[in-house]
DNA sequence: ACAATTACCTACCATTTTGATAGGTAGATT
DNA sequence: AATCTACCTATCAAAATGGTAGGTAATTGT
């Protein structure tokens, strides 16, 4: 389909959604939050080590344990949650990092996609996660 | 990779700068194209339907024929160009034309994705494709 | 101590998309 | 008539996507 954002940057952010919802005191279990989002189980643990090596939550094992938010919702931008769920968010491969295009210094369209780029990074650094959450969600 | 603008879009662009640097009055043969870009001949058969298809440009068959720019430089926009090539310029599938999400009207990421995609589409339908030529191309 | 619960890890797999190749057909020009 | 050209159909390898399966290790309540 040629998509900037895959289904794993989309659950990341309704499973952060989630976790904001319920504070930051306690652990939710994966489990519980695969049932609730509708969303396999299986597929959202191969997604979660990604959250982690970023820093976004924090994992207790054993009974009890689970994920929780490592700061409030407001410190959070969907940018950076994004960007930690796919790996990398560029709108196209001549941006992919370590990627040196031989044409790159001729290449007349390059200067755009950098442009693209920044605007689509912008924008999506600019929105707290807390501007996805209902009244409730946030109480 | 998870990008919006594949090969097809890219490819496409340089085949209308190339053809803008021929001017409007004659037919380019895609072989001659294919050669001075460096890109398979077989590959850019395959897009050259969809520009032709949105009137991008035309096409003329037979020796002496080839592609042309059915209007100036100026008045194209390389979102057009991207969108004809690609079919599609989404950066989320939930933005799919014709697919309807069940969760639309709860879901709280929804109003993002299409803020995103009015941001992307408005930059790239503001360049227009002049833009991208050399001095000796504008010529 | 032990059983239950939980994250975590490795491997696998089906489907779709991407990027490309191959060969042939039909129309136009010299 | 010969040639040049777009156009059409089929095929294909590799990668990405989205998901499944089974097991291991850490923690905790009882």
């Amino acid at each position: 389909m040629g998509c900037l954002i895959s289904t794993k940057g989309r659950y990341a952010l309704r499973i952060m959604i989630d976790l904001a919802g319920n504070g930051q005191g306690s652990y939710v279990p994966l489990k519980e939050m695969a049932e609730r989002q509708d969303i396999s189980l299986k597929y959202l643990e191969s997604i979660m080590p990604n959250l982690i090596k970023s820093g976004l939550v924090s994992a207790s094992q054993g009974r009890g344990g689970g994920y929780a938010l490592s700061r409030p919702a407001e410190e959070y931008s969907i940018g950076e949650i994004l960007k930690a769920a796919e790996g990398d968010l560029i709108p196209v491969a001549c941006l992919a990092d370590g990627y040196v295009c031989p044409r790159a210094d001729s290449c007349r369209t390059l200067p755009v996609w950098k442009k693209l780029d920044g605007i689509i990074g912008d924008y999506l650094d600019r929105v707290p996660l807390s501007e996805l959450l209902t009244e409730e969600e946030t109480i």
